[in-house]
DNA sequence: CAGCGTTGCTAACTATTGCAAGCACATTGC
DNA sequence: GCAATGTGCTTGCAATAGTTAGCAACGCTG
């Protein structure tokens, strides 16, 4: 039932790979095509055709098959290039944009921050990953951040 | 010039309104419409319609605006629904989805997180607020806070 | 085996985005 | 006054997103 895909819009292919991403997702879902089709509101021609790179979906169809996947928008906004992270990192920024902090406070956050990174990195050790709120497996949350990470490097090299 | 306009999408015309937003924030850079579109690289005619409401725009096309108005595509995701902001606020978020922390480091972040903002909120002072890494004026990045939480509120009330 | 259901995909179609050509009106300088 | 230029908008159209109808292949069951 899988067929050969001929190579089509290698700029599809890229590291940024949206419908593989989806795909994958959707593997570890253990859900078929017109299952998660049927769940997101799209129609699952075209969601075919997002997997294999063919169309290019909006944000809100985005948004829809990321909750029909359990997973976060942001996740697919960041392979669909509508989203960047940042050089410093969610956490970075998100303490600097805070406008109820001051100065100090931050300053002081950023240290701490950067002090347990720090540690880790010294040490070497794998930190412990604690279970996220969701209601996802933990293997599915792990690889969704290390792609994102991986993603942004990319990306910065654009 | 201002002609009447007619009732047109009342969605459009919501707490949510980009278009109001992008023609205000147009009017502070006292730049055309035209001028706007040229910088942005988007046709003039079609701007005219994303302000008044009658197009919806992709992503690509909120950037490039974003980018020519030098203000966040963050900031017109959110009033295109594209993004939401988060309940947990975006420091509680950013922290608890970094893969390079250990439970203990986010717990303790968190913890000095929380009593420093208790802190604030204790005291009732007003936080010295860093200039933004962005050439904004003050007083419109402060709006753009405020009508932030604002289209979250009446998002969740779909 | 035949029948049925599921699967992912193709092709034609509809809906919408975004653009080009052009309009009416306002402003500026001679 | 006039011509030139600037302003925001209308209209028609091309391109693309997204859907519908249907196909071929596969797996399961009697």
């Amino acid at each position: 039932m899988e067929r050969m895909e001929r190579p089509v819009k290698a700029v599809n292919r890229a590291v940024n790979d949206l419908g593989g991403y989806i795909r994958a997702q959707r593997a570890t879902a253990q859900i078929s095509l017109r299952q998660l089709a049927k769940r997101a509101g799209v129609s699952n021609p075209y969601l075919s055709q997002v997997e294999r790179g063919l169309r290019k979906p909006s944000a809100e169809i985005l948004q829809q098959i990321a909750n029909a996947l359990r997973i976060s928008a942001e996740a697919l906004y960041v392979r669909a290039g509508i989203l960047e992270s940042r050089p410093g990192g969610p956490v970075v920024d998100a303490i600097l944009a805070d406008t109820e902090l001051n100065d100090r406070q931050k300053q002081v956050l950023l240290d701490v921050y950067t002090s347990f990174r720090g540690e880790n990195a010294a040490s070497g050790a794998v930190p412990v990953r604690d279970p996220e709120p969701r209601d996802e497996p933990e293997s599915r949350e792990s690889r969704d951040g290390t792609a994102v990470h991986e993603a942004v490097r990319s990306e910065s090299e654009e």
